[in-house]
RNA sequence: CGCGGGGUGGAGCAGUUGGUAGCUCGUCGGGCUCAUAACCCGAAGGUCGUUGGUUCAAGUCCUUCCCCCGCAACCA
């Protein structure tokens, strides 16, 4: 086994506002697949993965399930820690932050950041707006308005504790253009430096005072650390790092050879944290991989749409193995991918049950069947089985070169390819026929040999995807050949052992019967979940006083254009009676065209504050419902109603 | 004109420096029987989004327009 030195991967730290959905799981397994299989190279690996537990939302999540924050973030954590040990998953560390070294650590940075100077306490300088209690800065401003509710906002300050972006502006500039594949893929590179980098870097606000669920800052308890300080850190300080001790792990596997994280948080990755390691005086990480998402047929995945799918539940119905499969060969590694279960089971049928399964159980059973199981010695070669030594060595090549540039569902491809290959082989050498003549005895015995050395390449090959799989087949092989190593020279199976017993890997899945079943019981959970949600926020019940504050009206839409520069917004013009045009925005457009609202009677809240959206004042609403699959209704009603009719 | 990516047979994708358009799934026909109604072979199906151009030759280079998707802004 060669020592191939060390290879240091981590995934982002999950979010504990919630439970993690499929989509969420995509990642840990994705870098768990490149963790084993860079370990099989004989890299000596340390795989981190954790959960980021600090912030306003937490907080928020917590009050309203009428628990404390930390009580909050232990249950979640438990739940993705689980979640991560049942996709088989084989982090070295779990660190969460709110770990005590962590904290403590954490808080020694900012410490030291602020002593050099690179931290400095000033006054967060902005736009006020005191009714909705936020800060804006003037980009965010719609027509000199606060963004959310469109009314003026005055300058205002509050003490806070800044990082100096602007001081490393260059640098990392310099850094992300000389070194070509920190960022990757290549178009999020593009995005850092055309959208944030390149038009110059504010710097950012690092302290909050609004909430109380975080990282004390020492010096001044006002504070809390800003969230993304205290989560980026989380990649040096589980290998023991502080400012003044940096622990073995640190020296040995700092700098990180790849950050594997979602595509919404690359900026975070590549400009906040390099900065912070800048200003700290380390190394920066070799690569920052941003990977798509994987999404819901064309939906993202979210629970007010119902469409919410748990890896758990998933490894449930069709084991671990086949959801790491899927995960794996379904998502592209530039665009998104997209999950359903008829693509599921179609997979788990065609590649797992058809091509590989039956490829192993028709070989070993032939094995069994004209052997009594002893594997016999390749000595009568024919041409053809070049072919299939050729391809399985090549497939060792091509599965490196694709799972280095993230390619794993072609890294998949490249293996199930060298399975088919072995399917078509037993069509063209024919060993039922050969069986039945005593002279092709030995051929036989070579084919079958061939046949079971290939099937040991797809096996060793497929550890890391489906280590269950790769194991449970060579254990059909009766071979402890199973190292990489053991890949290098084709026919390291020794002839005279016996083959084990023949086992069904995949059985075929009936697709129509089960997706049934699992969307009603997705339906089930969903119901189950909304109540849930409706109990603890109080939804369900409110005073009749409270409905009267709501003005719901008649009006009759007059005119109505789309809002320039927007996809969502149709901007309308109403007669609610009073004589005067009330506008209204609505975001609409997706589903309806000016055309078919014009002339139409709807219901308006009237009373709601006006709104500045895409530089169309709004005044009102008016209803529509949130129907299944993303689609929206408005409420049209009776046009006999008179315009400025109240509701209620 | 904000920045970036993309539009290839029913679906999902490959197509390197321009030189006969491929793969997986699905459909249809055939073969085989070792195997999980599986496996193997063959066929149908594409004006490679649109316009014009460069070239002996363009999916591959330049140009017009259309559409989709990310990022940024926005669903009252």
């Amino acid at each position: 086994m060669s020592d191939k030195g060390k290879f240091y991967i981590t995934t982002a730290i999950a979010y504990t506002s919630r439970k993690p959905h499929i989509g969420n799981s995509y990642e840990i397994v994705l870098t768990d697949a490149i963790a084993r299989y860079k370990r099989m190279l004989g890299y000596d690996v340390y795989f981190l993965t954790g959960t980021d537990e600090h912030g306003q939302k937490i907080e928020e999540c917590a009050n309203s399930a009428g628990v404390t924050p930390k009580e909050y973030v232990d249950r979640v954590a438990g739940e993705i820690r689980q979640i991560c040990d049942s996709l088989n998953t084989t982090y070295d560390k779990f660190i969460r932050t709110t770990d005590d070294y962590h904290e403590k650590a954490v808080q020694k940075v900012f410490k030291k950041l602020y002593e050099n100077g690179d931290i400095y306490k000033g006054e967060y300088k902005g736009m006020y707006c005191t009714p909705c209690e936020s800060f804006w800065t003037e980009s965010q401003l719609v027509d000199g308005k606060c963004p959310d509710c469109g009314r003026d906002v005055k300058p205002a300050k509050e003490e806070a504790y800044f990082l100096k972006l602007s001081k490393y502006q260059k640098q990392l500039e310099e850094y992300i253009e000389s070194n070509e594949s920190f960022i990757y893929p290549e178009a999020r590179k593009n995005e850092m430096l055309n959208n944030f980098i390149r038009p110059g870097l504010q710097d950012l606000c690092v302290s909050r005072t609004s909430f109380k669920w975080g990282i004390p800052v020492t010096f001044d308890d006002k504070h809390v650390i800003y969230v993304w300080i205290d989560a980026l850190l989380n990649y040096i300080t589980a290998l023991g790092y502080t400012p003044d001790e940096k622990g073995s792990l640190y020296k040995k596997y700092w700098p990180a050879d790849v950050h594997i994280i979602g595509k919404d948080v690359v900026r975070f990755h590549t400009i906040y944290w390099p900065i912070i390691l800048m200003a700290l005086g380390e190394p920066l990480p070799k690569q920052v991989y941003g990977h798509p998402w994987l999404l819901f047929g064309e939906d993202k995945m979210s629970k007010s749409k119902g469409n919410v799918i748990y890896a758990d539940d998933l490894v449930k119905v069709f084991g671990v193995d086949a959801v790491r499969y899927y995960l794996l060969s379904e998502m592209p590694h530039a665009s998104d991918g997209s999950i359903t279960y008829e693509t599921l089971i179609e997979r788990y049928n065609s590649d797992l049950a058809n091509t590989i399964g039956n490829l192993v159980n028709r070989t070993v059973t032939m094995q069994k069947k004209y052997f009594d199981g002893v594997i016999q010695p390749n000595t009568a070669s024919e041409d053809i089985d070049g072919e299939i030594k050729t391809l399985a060595l090549k497939t060792l090549e091509d599965v490196d070169k694709c799972i280095n540039e993230y390619k794993i569902a072609d890294s998949v491809e490249c293996i199930l390819t060298l399975a088919r290959r072995l399917n078509k082989y037993i069509d063209e050498t024919m060993p039922w026929a050969l069986a039945k003549d005593e002279e092709k005895r030995e051929r036989l015995g070579t084919v079958l040999y061939n046949l079971l050395e290939g099937i040991r390449y797809v096996a060793v090959l497929l550890k890391p995807y489906m280590p269950d799989t790769s194991k449970e087949i060579l254990a059909q092989l009766n071979t402890d050949a199973d190292s990489y190593d053991s890949l290098l020279s084709f026919g390291r199976l020794k002839a005279g052992e016996s083959v084990g017993e023949p086992k069904v890997l995949f059985s075929r899945i009936d697709a129509e019967k089960l997706i049934s079943e699992l969307v009603a019981k997705q339906e089930e959970q969903q119901a189950a979940e909304t109540d849930a949600i409706n109990q603890i926020q109080g939804v369900a019940r409110i005073g009749i006083d409270d409905f009267a504050k709501v003005e719901l009206r008649v009006a009759e839409v007059k005119a109505c254009e789309p809002v320039k520069r927007t996809k969502k917004l149709l901007k309308l013009t109403l007669d609610d009676g009073t004589g005067a045009d009330r506008t209204v925005a609505s975001g609409i457009a997706k589903w309806y065209t000016p055309e078919q609202l014009t002339g139409k009677k709807v219901v308006v809240v009237a009373n709601l504050k006006p709104a500045m959206l895409c530089g169309v004042e709004s005044n009102g609403m008016i209803l529509a419902a949130d129907c299944p699959e993303d689609d929206v209704k408005v409420i049209f009603i009776d046009p006999s109603i008179p315009n400025g009719s109240k509701i209620r």
